[in-house]
DNA sequence: CTAATATTTCCAGAATCATGGAAACGTCGG
DNA sequence: CCGACGTTTCCATGATTCTGGAAATATTAG
């Protein structure tokens, strides 16, 4: 059940062309996500701002952080933007015909 | 076609508790829209604020503005939020399977 | 034209956010 | 233990955003 303060700070993770960014490529790159310097080198950012990004979308939920050796695998989790399009579109038009709940990708492939 | 300039400014508007509670007011209450007025007192938000937010949330292009008499009525843009969800997930998965775009609500019932 | 209604624009102060270099922290190999 | 690697935390500066009262702008009625 998503809260209006957890929608805002998704939505607000999400509002910045850095963590856009970055989501969009973990979206992309699917359940096995990728390691902060991957994406680092792939946007371009330095890694103290990045870091700064990956916090605020783990933080709003968007992300998850696992560590595999010396490196902190990202991956979008989708349930998360499942959730989100759900209590956007809550409602919608009372009801009425043609307004369906959005499906986008499945919440957690293997896990939980 | 989404840009991320234009995702970012949806996003960025929806980010916020007040223009939130705007829209998804908006998307309850259909097509026919609201007036500033009844908004402004369904929320308890002064006018000047209310026209605040009510401008941002149009800037980006997720209500529309129709003047109706004296009253402006603002109705929420089905179709941009569509756009904006399947822009956030575009290519999910790499398109592998159980990776669907997003249907949320008729684009427009009548008109264009 | 004047008054009343509905809404927006103007404004300045307070609060929040983004940036990136340097230093600190966990982890692994030898 | 020691050095190397990957990433985070710290911090100050600059930029952006939110707020709401008062004045200005449409629109309609008499």
């Amino acid at each position: 059940m998503m809260s209006s303060d957890g929608a805002v700070s998704a939505l607000a993770a999400l509002a910045q062309g850095h963590r856009l960014a970055v989501y969009r490529l973990l979206v992309q790159a699917g359940p096995a996500g990728l390691p902060a310097g991957a994406i680092a080198e792939a946007l371009g950012l330095p890694n103290s701002s990045l870091s700064f990004h990956l916090g605020q979308l783990n933080q709003a939920g968007l992300v998850h952080q696992e560590r595999q050796g010396r490196s902190l695998v990202y991956s979008a989790d989708y349930g998360a933007m499942n959730a989100l399009v759900g209590y956007l579109m809550e409602n919608c038009c009372r009801g009425s015909e043609s307004c369906a709940p959005a499906g986008g990708c499945a919440s957690e492939p293997a896990s939980a």
